[in-house]
RNA sequence: GCCGGGGUGUGGUAGAGGUAUCCCUUGGGACUGUGGAUCCCAAGACCUGGGUUCGAAUCCCAGCCCCGGCCCCA
């Protein structure tokens, strides 16, 4: 009986594995530089640290179980909350802010699609301790400045759910907290009829509910215009919209100072009520849809969840997350990233049983594997069958020891692109295919 | 959870009721240092389970998995 990869889990082949590390290196690298510091969190967590986060329904989507002692756990399906647990057990008395960043497999029992998964990878960064238009510009131009270095084309949608809030809410006066927080769920959705349906039922009269769909679906320049116009005259509410408003403009200019261009989304929104701030979200750019239906390969925002996991201060954060599988999917430099191989070709004489062929090949081999990645025969194959070999492992070089080597000194390299080959001393092969990897 | 299209050696394929084609791969052998060959031999597959039929890779049903989409997306 074959045993079968479970579905919607992949396995990651060599040539995957090399593009997918450097990638992971290259985010590690600018995070590094940035002035964030790894942090890792357990593969599985009490189940309650998901539902206190995002509500009883999400365990439907999760590998929840329970271990041999009665513990209700889950594989984490996203890591801000454990990241924010982490924080408030850990790390509550690091300096201010504290930046961290993470990389690690989530698990979500959905149905798997185009670069949709049950088993995925996110990466992520977070400035915890800070909701200033300088954090939120700072996160935002780091996913901004990693995609760039990784050379994905990425289109940004930067909205405020603070601020959407605070309009919808002078709105639609008489809606409940709980109404207020179905309505920004729809929001996020998109399903503006239902959105229609639920402002009608709540008493807003038509046209505020029109002026508010009118303005979610506005963008750019023309949505800086309609968030004015609904700022305008609202009596005490409007303090606190101007606040959110301001934060903002000043977030806008940021972004314009780090020359990260964005597109001012308003009805970018999320239905949980700990977000506060500004929320952004990066799409596929361009027209090809390499990812099909998925399209968004980084979302984030500015929220308060370490009240909500027992700490005393409701600290403010704000942080992204990559989809990692997305990105890769995305990622167009595999080629490249190829190490150059070498393999070493001992020429055995067959009449002659003798070793010092192999010793020089050894050594050889011994002093190439300093420099790059270098095979040696270890199956006593003819000449035919290494060169043979060197070929189905795509290497470069093919470097041959043999009797007439060691009687002149020197040894053959052939160029197995090109086919061509000359002979040269063990230094001059060495110093050769030294600077080929570098 | 729902809808559509699929599943043939490791991978890629042909095959539309009569016991599976070709490429590649793998193992063994021949070939005394250029054969990234060549030649010979061998190995390896119809997703699983039922049904129809004298006979099923092929037709029917169910399941599993894959691809795409819906829903959802913390």
């Amino acid at each position: 009986m074959r045993i079968e990869r479970v579905k919607g889990t992949r396995d990651f082949l060599p040539a995957e594995m090399r593009k997918r590390r450097a990638i992971e290196a290259r985010m590690r690298a600018i995070a590094e530089r940035w002035g964030y510091e790894e942090i890792k969190t357990p593969t599985f967590e009490l189940a309650e640290l998901f539902t206190l986060k995002s509500g009883e329904a999400i365990l439907e989507e999760m590998y929840e179980f329970r271990d041999k002692s009665g513990r209700h756990l889950a594989l984490r399906p996203e890591l801000t909350a454990p990241v924010t647990r982490l924080y408030v057990n850990e790390l509550k008395m690091a300096p201010r802010p504290t930046k961290v960043y993470y990389f690690g497999n989530c698990f979500r029992y959905e149905e798997p699609q185009r670069a949709r998964y049950r088993e995925f990878w996110q990466f992520g960064a977070e400035i915890i301790g800070s909701d200033r238009p300088e954090a939120e510009g700072e996160i935002i131009a780091l996913a901004y400045h990693i995609l760039k270095a990784l050379g994905i084309r990425a289109e940004l949608h930067v909205g405020h759910v603070g601020l959407l809030r605070e309009i919808l809410r002078a709105a639609a006066p008489n809606m409940t907290g709980e109404h207020l927080s179905r309505a920004m769920r729809l929001v996020d959705k998109g399903a503006k009829e239902e959105l229609r349906e639920l402002m009608r039922t709540s008493g807003v009269e038509r046209g505020r509910i029109e002026d508010f769909i009118h303005l979610i679906e506005s963008r750019g320049d023309s949505a800086m215009a309609e968030v004015r116009r609904m700022i305008a005259g609202d009596g005490g509410a409007e303090e606190r919209k101007r606040k959110h408003l301001e934060q903002l403009e000043q977030l806008l200019e940021i972004l314009d100072y780090y020359n990260v261009g964005y597109i001012l989304n308003p009805g970018i929104a999320r239905g949980l009520d700990y977000y506060t701030g500004m929320v952004f979200e990066l799409y596929e750019a361009g027209d090809e849809h390499k990812l099909g239906a998925q399209r968004q390969i980084c979302g984030g925002g500015t929220y308060r969840l370490a009240a909500l996991f027992g700490s005393r201060e409701d600290t403010p954060s704000t942080g992204f997350a990559f989809g990692f599988d997305r990105i890769a999917e995305l990622f167009q430099n595999g080629e490249g990233l190829k190490e150059p191989k070498v393999v070493v070709v001992p020429v055995r004489e067959r009449s002659r049983g003798d070793y010092t062929v192999i010793e020089a090949a050894i050594g050889i081999t011994t002093r190439l594997r300093e420099h790059c990645t270098t095979y040696l025969d270890v199956m006593e194959r003819s000449i035919s069958e290494q060169l043979a070999y060197a070929n189905a492992i795509q290497a470069s070089f093919a470097v041959l020891v043999g009797r007439r080597e060691l009687e002149s000194g020197r040894v053959t390299v052939r160029d197995l692109e090109t086919g061509e080959q000359e002979q040269m001393s063990v230094e001059e092969c060495i110093e050769k295919l030294r600077r080929l990897s570098e």
